[in-house]
DNA sequence: CGTCAAATTGACAAGGCTCAAGTGCCGTGG
DNA sequence: CCACGGCACTTGAGCCTTGTCAATTTGACG
């Protein structure tokens, strides 16, 4: 498998802290395992040890908890140039799943060469730290999403989330684009039923927000969108 | 003021990564300015430039935003030790807000001189990543909590939670202690309101799980606490 | 003793869930 | 090429958990 498939992680670390030629050429050294998987394919399961450390580089996927009723909560989506499991550097047992929500392929190596990379140069440990820092300002909007916003902001908020961060990644406009998830998963993020998201999603396709076709979705009208769903992404931290 | 003040910062971050003799004179040596705050004092506003950091040594704290028509998320309670806003390390501009909740004292010093000392100390380094990540669990519990679990296990988890925590932090059994927190902000947690709360405390006092005399609490029944709660303290991370 | 915030309780309303039935789409195999 | 099966999506009806509103009570403190 050619490096450029490092490409998209590659990427996304740089736009979290300029590196340098060295950080990168330390990353493209990394011995690697590219491996191609389906959607619904578990790649982390909760209480595993994890030993490798493993990037989305094409398709999506979602971490998730369940709950003793078999109630299960998505607490992120995860989209090219992503680290699935960057906790994994300094904890060793997954607190939670990740799972592809479509056909994907990810990229395995070592965790402790990562570890040594990151021992090694400042420039990718401060990226990486950056990252966990973006995700928590994520699950704290999340814990806004579900705890204090209706059924139609919770789900307007998470096509914000993802169509802002789709462009971030460079996967393309905003305006446009098809969703790989279920309503099943985007009621499991949302803490609704899949009942209710297809409700919802109705009601603002209806009121003119959105046109849907199938899973493709247009974004007719952003500034109403963003205003339903209480969407300001400041807390995606997209300019370092 | 004394130095020795320090002491539950770097008795917790010791717990996250041993740290060197090194590495504490160099915190020992940071310019600090203590301050005695009473609760309900805005500590960080969302939107704030920070440029000092900011250390709990007493009392509690929250952090919490706000949606559109005023409701409020309380995203995680804070107590002796606990950093307020170690994002801001990296981050220069706070996405949520951060306040008292009891009478407190913290301790400010200027943000670049912890840059400094984490860049010179990598033991500080990866045990503040190592707390950032800690964070970062918590919230992924949160979204769980207050996304897939009824009331009832809702305002069990939280109380499960502060409780173990509290323990963790050298603040005292698990069994008995006071809550700093009233009924509202135990609803801004939960995604619940003050009234359901109350109904849900009445409610598990009746069924003998604990008892309340004020806001101090004796939890008689443990292990059917954490069954109603799903409490399960692996997401803590206590056992670095 | 007065004041104020917090806690408590009851009656009622409503947002979202459950259950159930049906539709549409797409890949697979005959 | 068409029939079939399965999964996702839709939609309706009724229920239930939780929210809303409002009135009291309690407790801390000056």
């Amino acid at each position: 498998m050619p490096r450029d498939y490092f490409e998209a992680w590659i990427s996304k670390m740089h736009a979290l802290n300029t590196l340098q030629e060295s950080d990168i050429a330390a990353i493209r050294k990394l011995p690697t395992r590219s491996v191609e998987i389906t959607s619904g394919t578990t790649i982390i399961s909760e209480g595993q040890l994890v030993s490798e450390c493993c990037i989305l580089l094409e398709g999506f996927a979602c971490r998730s908890k369940l709950n003793r009723e078999g109630g299960r909560q998505i607490v992120s989506f995860h989209m090219a140039g992503d680290m699935l499991d960057i906790q994994h550097l300094l904890f060793d047992k997954a607190d939670h799943n990740v799972e592809a929500i479509s056909a994907a392929t990810v990229v395995f190596f070592p965790m402790a060469d990562l570890r040594k990379i990151v021992d090694d140069n400042s420039g990718i440990a401060k990226a990486l730290w950056r990252d966990c820092l973006v995700d928590a300002s994520i699950f704290r909007e999340w814990v806004l999403n579900v705890g204090r916003r209706d059924a139609k902001s919770r789900v307007a908020h998470m096509l914000c989330e993802f169509a802002a961060r789709r462009e971030a990644a460079g996967l393309g406009s905003p305006e446009r684009f098809d969703l790989p998830m279920t309503q099943e998963q985007i009621g499991d993020a949302t803490g609704l039923t899949a009942v209710h998201v297809n409700r919802m999603l109705r009601q603002l396709e209806e009121e003119g927000v959105f046109e849907r076709n199938g899973r493709n979705v247009r974004i007719s009208d952003w500034a109403q969108m963003k205003r339903v769903a209480e969407f300001d992404d400041g807390y995606l931290h997209l300019a370092a």
